[in-house]
RNA sequence: GGGUUGUUAGCUCAGUUGGUUUAGAGCAUCACGUCGACAACGUGAGGGUCACUGGUUCGAGUCCAGUACAACCCA
């Protein structure tokens, strides 16, 4: 089979997908083995997959296809979220491009609508999970307004209303006057800017309707605003009773400019003397805090604004002008009539809309609410205790505590029609009965009117039974707080089957973004309903920001097309491009290099199987002639390494097979139990990084080198099963974070039945140090040898003459011919003596003689040799000054003391060999 | 204003209970290299005293306090 030059992607990937999905993979059923269960934080339906759901989605996959192979039974579920106010903004903006007006359509036209809509662009979000390799469970997928979550989120409401935990009635809410409903207080983004803040005077009169003599000068009060449009809506002033200069204005009056309503001035400690005037203008209708004010003094309410922004009748004049446009036109009147004093900047904070982005205006209306204080203290604990774990660390708690320390109530009614509509219904005059369908609300209503008749003898007739049902629909969020539980129907039918299995779900995987949002109230959810927690990990992922540190989004046009880069790297790379600089709950800086570092990755893997087929080819070859090489075989020492790897005999000798072998084996080891422990603490970004040079470095530019044979020699047939079967653990190893090409590879090396999504890790077994540190050495001492060939300018086709002066000629005779074969030695003798004439390296205590037909460059060998000198020398004086130093030896742990001894007496041999090197130089 | 986190090589980040060599990786940079796995590559190299100040300790990138700067959350 005649391989590629490059790894092509896209074929691969949708083959594999294709078939892990024939196979049933994903699809999961409960059985005996533990469950893994992860739900997908639902995108929204009409959307896209941006950089930061990648991060997700990546994260999670990982986590499940690790558990899927570690003997769990891995249940992924995908789903959407019906996204109520983003959605229905998208559809509203739909029908007007096609010329149609939401508010000529009835509810269930625009409804329908709706539903084409989301049938039509429902489906990207989900190819888009397919195409970058997500093993979700299909057959599970979820929709926020399925049959059976809609009436799970009615019988939560209803349930909680009857528990007494939800209201109704008329508050302070923000609203979004573009979308033209109540949003809740996470809803709300505030972003600095730079306002104004006006000075108005308003006109003084005491209680008979006297002019009062004129202040500082002026002939009035004047206050500082920043919403000059707002002062039609004041019902008093207010200034602080310690505030000596409005102290005669007890029981006087204040004249409104321009529409003269004659208000009180009120005394209240709230009023910060020192900000602007301190005289505050009281706008009920308008103000979170001047509402509570007006609640305090009793103060009229008057709502001078319409639900689209525009001034309402209230205002008086105006009426129907937008807020800001009206804001300029009050300003120009203010100054044609005197009432304007001064403006001045004032840097300020402004509430938008996170959806509309429009200002968000404060607001007083009737919605349903619930009542958060009681949710909020299970959820707490639930965190504080240490059921549910947030990684990482504690980043997060201290501001978890926070908010449901402080949390206030949750509007959760919204003036949409995309949603779960209220299940509340009004009678005539205006009485509410809560219930799941309007059946029950009715045979509620017809009880109350009969206990009421009996009770006031109401009037025959006056009771008429019609009900009408509550316009609105419920906040996004008051759907998907059920999300861990309903998707296993675990709200609309209680107990079932699957819902035991799988909840409490594994771990979470979210932006934490949402903590408040999303996180917080699934955990009040979990608690109340389950009692339980929904999940008994938290994984935040950080934000995505572009290469400038910028925030992702639309309007920057900094956001990367998600299938435009797996076109372009493949889907692998996309997943290791991202994993790779995303250090858990760090921001990570999006650079499509760390996606072409990928690509290449990918590359790397694709040739090392090439190498190895070629010499599966050779070895074929060899046997057709029948010309079996059976003078190798692995000697009883590395098959112990296999077997019981601490027991290798210490001066065993080794050929350079055997100990290339029983080096990457224990290497393998070590790496799996390293990676093992990294997994465990979510630490996925450095354990890609471990398996990624586990991979580049030590198998593929080390262990491949080591075993290669000769120029088109024939491979031995057990170092090429070792091989083989060493290459399979590393594409199982690395399988979680790049599925496609692995499970590519897997087949390619050998005839298989089994596919690598499913096979099961091997257990761990021990590291032997001894043999890993072989290794290390080797590689040491063939870097540095490669490093003097270089300077001394050797050609790599140049040959040299080796030779060894150790106390340990074994060591070195174990790795002779890799050795040999690695620094280009035509041949390697063992001295007990200098070498006249050669360049010298010292490594350890020991030291090589370089000879060469090149004649060596004595000066840099020199200059490189003092500067070692020189750093060896200060270190040895640093570990001298410790062990002189009678406290340390005292009070510092034997272990380390010997160590310290150790390191001086390594010092001490090392700058011996170098003084040596360079007496030797001529 | 309150809170959280961070500041280590040109860039992005590791550095887990203070002590295995006066700090590691990737990317970038520089030098050399192309007859057979790989130029999307190979072999090497250079580069930081860990933001600053002070403290605790025999010993601090690591613990404590303060300062500066930055980011995020909340009001």
């Amino acid at each position: 089979m005649e391989l590629s030059k490059n790894y092509i992607p896209s074929a691969t990937e949708e083959k594999w997908y294709k078939h892990w999905l024939d196979k049933k993979y994903f699809n999961s059923t409960p059985d005996e083995r533990p469950s893994y269960t992860v739900v997908i934080p639902p995108p929204n339906v009409t959307g896209v997959l941006h950089m930061g759901h990648t991060l997700n989605e990546t994260v999670q996959d990982i986590l499940v296809r690790k558990a899927r192979m570690s003997g769990f039974n891995a249940c992924w579920v995908p789903g959407s979220d019906h996204a109520s106010i983003a959605t229905e903004a998208k559809v509203v903006q739909m029908l007007k491009e096609q010329g149609i007006d939401k508010n000529t359509l009835t509810r269930e036209e625009f409804l329908k609508y709706a539903f084409q809509w989301k049938e039509k662009y429902g489906g990207i979000i989900y190819s888009q999970i397919a195409k970058l390799g997500c093993s979700v469970d299909w057959n599970r997928t979820t929709f926020t307004m399925d049959d059976h979550y809609y009436k799970a989120v009615i019988k939560v409401f209803v349930d909680l209303y009857n528990k007494g935990l939800v209201y109704r009635g008329a508050r302070m809410i923000n609203w979004d006057p573009a979308a033209k409903t109540a949003l809740s207080d996470e809803e709300v983004e505030f972003k600095d800017i730079v306002g104004k803040l006006y000075h108005i005077e308003y006109k003084l009169e005491d209680e008979n309707g006297n002019p009062i003599a004129p202040l500082h000068g002026g002939a009035g009060i004047t206050i500082a605003t920043q919403r000059p449009e707002t002062i039609m809506g004041d019902t008093a002033i207010c200034v602080n009773p310690n505030d000596e200069r409005y102290a005669h204005l007890k029981g006087k009056f204040a004249i409104v400019p321009l529409i003269y309503r004659r208000i009180p001035i009120i005394f209240d400690e709230y009023v910060d003397p020192t900000f602007g005037t301190g005289a505050l203008k009281v706008t009920p209708a308008h103000d979170i805090n001047d509402y509570n004010l007006g609640l305090k003094h009793h103060l009229e309410v008057v709502d001078t604004l319409n639900e689209d922004g525009t001034l309402s009748e209230a205002a008086q004049i105006y009426v129907g002008v937008e807020r800001f446009a009206a804001r300029k036109k009050i300003l120009v009147e203010l100054k044609e009539k005197g009432y304007f004093i001064k403006e001045e900047e004032y840097p300020s904070r402004l509430g938008y809309s996170q959806r509309s982005g429009a200002v968000v205006e404060p607001r007083i209306s009737t919605q349903w609410f619930l009542k958060m204080k009681e949710m909020a203290g299970p959820a707490l604990s639930a965190v504080v205790n240490g059921d549910i774990k947030i990684h990482p660390g504690e980043k997060f708690l201290a501001t978890y505590k926070y908010w449901l320390e402080n949390v206030k109530d949750w509007c959760i009614s919204r003036q949409l029609w995309w949603g779960q509509q209220i299940p509340a219904w009004y009678d005539e005059k205006g009485n509410v009965f809560v219930a799941e369908t309007e059946e029950a609300a009715s045979l509620k209503l017809q009880a109350s009117s009969l206990e009421q008749q009996n009770a006031e003898r109401l009037q025959p007739g006056a009771g008429s039974l019609k009900l009408t049902q509550d316009a609105d629909v419920f906040d996004t969020w008051f759907s998907a707080w059920l999300w861990p539980m309903e998707v296993f129907n675990g709200i609309s039918d209680p107990g079932n089957k699957e819902v035991d299995y799988y909840y409490p779900t594994s771990v979470l995987v979210t932006g934490q973004d949402i903590i408040f949002f999303w996180v917080a109230r699934m955990i009040m959810a979990g608690t109340h309903y389950e009692k339980v927690k929904p999940f008994n990990d938290v994984y935040f992922t950080g934000m995505v920001r572009d290469k400038q540190g910028r925030k992702m989004s639309k309007s920057l046009g900094n956001s990367p097309d998600l299938l435009d880069l797996i076109d372009k790297y493949g889907a692998d790379a996309v997943r290791f491009g991202i994993m790779i600089s995303s250090p858990a709950g760090n921001d990570l800086l999006f650079d499509e290099a760390s996606l072409e570092q990928g690509r290449n990755f990918n590359n790397k893997l694709w040739n090392a199987l090439k190498l190895v087929k070629m010499w599966e080819a050779r070895q074929m070859a060899e046997e057709t002639k029948e010309i079996v090489d059976d003078s190798f075989e692995l000697t009883d020492e590395t098959k112990q390494l296999f077997g019981e790897i601490d027991q290798l005999p210490h001066d065993a000798p080794l050929d350079h097979a055997n100990f290339s072998i029983a080096w990457f084996a224990n290497r393998l080891q070590q790496v799996r139990a390293e990676v093992e422990v990294l997994y465990s603490q979510f630490r996925l970004s450095e354990a890609l990084k471990v398996i990624y040079s586990l991979i580049w470095d030590d198998f593929c530019s080390w262990y491949l080198e080591w075993v290669k044979p000769g120029f088109e020699q024939p491979i031995e047939d057990e170092v090429y099963s070792k091989t083989i079967h060493f290459f399979e653990e590393l594409m199982q190893l690395l399988h979680p974070f790049m599925p496609f090409i692995t499970e590519e590879i897997y087949h390619l090396l050998s005839e298989k039945q089994d596919d690598l999504c499913i096979k099961q890790f091997a257990a761990i077994k021990a590291t032997n140090n001894e043999v890993v540190a072989g290794g290390e050495l080797l590689k040491q001492v063939i870097s540095a040898l490669r490093d003097a060939r270089n300077k001394s300018q050797l050609k790599p086709k140049e040959t040299i003459k080796l030779y060894i002066q150790s106390e340990n000629n074994q060591v070195y005779k174990n790795i002779e011919s890799i050795l040999q074969k690695q620094v280009n030695a035509e041949t390697i003798n063992y001295v007990n003596e200098t070498v006249p004439n050669a360049t010298v390296v010292a490594i350890e205590k020991d030291k090589f003689y370089i000879e060469s037909e090149r004649k060596a460059d004595t000066e840099t060998i020199r200059t490189e040799l003092l500067k070692d000198l020189e750093h060896q020398r200060g270190f040895l004086q640093s570990v001298i000054k410790k062990l002189n130093n009678e406290r340390f030896v005292a009070n510092a742990k034997v272990e380390v003391v010997e160590l310290e001894k150790k390191k001086q007496a390594d010092a001490e041999a090392r700058i011996k060999t170098i003084e040596e090197s360079l007496a030797n130089l001529v």
